[in-house]
DNA sequence: TGCCACTACCTATAGACATAGGTAGTTTGT
DNA sequence: ACAAACTACCTATGTCTATAGGTAGTGGCA
């Protein structure tokens, strides 16, 4: 149901087309919720039929057209709604930690190899979340200005602040799960011998 | 599909009927992968079908059976292969840094709620993974107890120490969110103003 | 004897999600 | 003139997951 209200949250900051909105969600609202373009499309449709978005055809070449969805008042309406009621819990669903738990089955190579994949990832993600961060910060990034146009400046620091808030608070996670591969990279070389090679 | 290897690394402990292994899971891999028995049950089955697992069915009072599982040979290859195999890459999906970054559009009092049932929610999560990495540490944990009877004591060392590894990870990952949620508080404070009541 | 909590196991249903495609038009560069 | 890359949108399929039930036997106790 997060879906709905993620797209409701990215359409809230301009129009878009769906594929606007299937590019524009990977780099911004991807980075808390991600979703793939074969679920938001049909998603954008029941949204419509609920009269949350509305669409209108715009041409696009000769012949090709595009549906630019528009929030509606209903859908503000929704979007807060879900804002001020409470959020469902998300129960822990992490298989690295499931593996890390059972780490004594695994060959000490492949221990490595998993912990190292582990904290590549975040390690790349991390990076993405600061750069992204920076943008939020000089308000350079595209969303966020289209966003900040529809407020009165005397706004837009209370704005930027939130949005910071959340990437500080992804950042943070990202720092431990790097942190924590590092540890545990060290706990393998003791446990099973360094490598030798 | 981690369900599946969440269960093989349960049943490895000891042979267990269905039953147990829901009353158990919830107490030791549920930290780190929950899942409701209507999806254990049917899982066991699967497993079964598959060759992993074998059930003997064992009488329970008068009338009544139960099916105990223990884990095939083929079961225990199976779960090695996982292990050495690489993780799958989560993707983020968290409800409360979704809402986080669109605070702006929530009554102060809704924001506030919001972070302090979250902040809550992870406190609590915090002690209980806290006791039971206690267990851990002084061995009693159930499960963790059953577990090392398979083993020569010089192995109990190394297979306590990833069990707790992977609690302190869970554990850095709650205490991020709490630390995280509290700097949440004060910015709704600073932004909205200190609530009066 | 009846009731209740618990053990044991299972089903139904709907929605979420991943993965892997497909079609058709447009723009850009060579 | 043509290919390649991109825009635009959509479908199919299978699995996963949440939620909410259901049935039947057991053990204790009042």
């Amino acid at each position: 149901m997060s879906l709905r209200f993620a797209l409701l949250a990215l359409l809230t900051s301009r129009p878009m087309t769906g594929y606007d909105v299937s590019k524009q969600f990977s780099q911004s609202v991807a980075h808390v919720w991600h979703a793939p373009d074969s679920q938001i499309y049909p998603e954008l449709n029941r949204m419509e039929r609920d009269g949350l978005l509305e669409s209108t055809v715009v041409p696009w070449g000769k012949k090709g057209t595009k549906k630019e969805y528009a929030v509606t008042e209903a859908g503000v309406k929704a979007f807060r709604e879900w804002m001020d009621s409470p959020i469902e819990i998300r129960r822990q669903r992490e298989p690295a930690y499931l593996k890390a738990a059972y780490l004594e089955w695994a060959e000490p190579g492949a221990a490595r190899a998993e912990l190292e994949q582990f904290r590549d990832h975040w390690t790349e993600h991390l990076a993405m979340l600061e750069a992204t961060r920076a943008t939020l910060v000089d308000r350079s990034h595209p969303t966020l200005a289209r966003r900040l146009e529809h407020y009165d400046a005397s706004q837009w620091d209370r704005i930027v602040r939130y949005k910071i808030f959340a990437y500080d608070g992804l950042i943070d996670q990202a720092r431990a799960a790097i942190a924590w591969a590092e540890r545990g990279l060290v706990l393998v070389d003791e446990l099973e011998g360094a490598p030798v090679d």
